[in-house]
DNA sequence: CAAAAGCAGACGACTGGTCATATATTTACG
DNA sequence: CGTAAATATATGACCAGTCGTCTGCTTTTG
């Protein structure tokens, strides 16, 4: 990876924490610069807007995810409904350590959604990406073990998904461990019963 | 009510529009007063601070709401069933029109849990009472018809609403009606099939 | 006519973005 | 190889515009 690449991997990192829990609009280039201690002339021979910025961080975040999430999600030696578990708690992503991280995709989408139809489109396309990982789980687990709900995999992974951002959304409000205790109680429901 | 509180009702109104489309921070005072035709220097006469507004305008926004649903809520013509769907249903919102509404409570809590303390706070409010809203319904359905999941109702609302909050969100970056047409569909599986 | 409310415009701070200048780095050629 | 010319990158002062808020003048009210 060259220098500039680096430089420019930093800057997204430092100013994706800033964004993640200020917000887009509340988040300053100034802030971005600060966090990543680089002048602030030299965002602009990165990014060429804070617009652009924010587009490169959401593909950024979602990357790592999927990188790190592609071996387990594709682990068969894991069952389907572990892996999915799994694949929820470990991507509470940072916030965990003081329940106040959220999911910046979640930040992006409900605050940017409406101003910046590139960003909006960013967005959806992750969101999208993530609900047909879950979805590929759930075809494999209910050919393998069968699932409670005849409901077609789309349905329950474009079901679940959303449950599984407004859960992390509602962290935000609560800062506590409740809504994510809900959400993996009520995840196994959907499995067949192991035969009494 | 007197002519103050109708205008300050007004720009309330007017200024919450702008919000929930655009955001807290990327929605300014002038924006707000431009909305309510009122001029600048009055806001202030009404609210101590753009926070102050805020925070009056999410009081607004779900008092009318549950007074709008505390007669289906408590509709015992209606089942427990079909009373929670429509309490969903009935509440999209203003975002039905056009997709892009989305929840001002998600808008904010995702925004503004980091930055404002009290609008964490009063989100936080708000969103429990909702939950707890659902909770009744969902413990009168079960006493009444039973429930599929044995779950307790505390948690399944949580769960529930929660769900809802993120399929809202969904839409927002999705727009169309797909996210929506999940939730109601799997929404039924939580209550006991009819006797075949 | 006193007290209160409404309001215009100004305040300093800050915004996203630009640009001239300064410093590296690469290339060209003897 | 050395060196000079050419190109790319780095930088912070700076721009016009907007921000949330407040002061103080004007209007309304009792």
């Amino acid at each position: 990876m060259s220098k500039r690449e680096l430089k420019k991997d930093h800057l997204l990192d430092a100013g994706l924490k800033v964004m993640a829990t200020r917000g887009y609009n509340g988040t300053s280039i100034q802030d971005i610069v600060n966090a990543a201690n680089v002048p602030k002339g030299s965002f602009y021979t990165y990014f060429k807007s804070k617009e652009d910025f924010a587009i490169e961080a959401l593909e950024k975040v979602t990357e790592e995810r999927m990188i790190q999430n592609r071996h387990l999600l594709s682990d068969r030696s894991i069952c389907p409904q572990e892996r999915l578990t799994r694949f929820f708690v470990d991507n509470i992503g940072g916030c965990e350590e003081n329940l106040n991280g959220g999911c910046f995709l979640g930040n992006m989408c409900q605050e940017m959604s409406e101003s910046s139809e590139a960003i909006r489109i960013k967005v959806r396309q992750m969101l999208r990406n993530s609900t047909q990982a879950i979805e590929d789980v759930l075809e494999e687990a209910r050919l393998k073990d069968g699932l409670k709900s005849q409901l077609p995999s789309p349905v329950l992974a474009e079901f679940l998904f959303n449950a599984w951002e407004g859960t992390l959304m509602r962290m935000k409000a609560s800062k506590c461990r409740e809504p994510l205790n809900a959400f993996l109680t009520v995840l196994p429901e959907l499995f067949a019963k192991p035969q009494a």
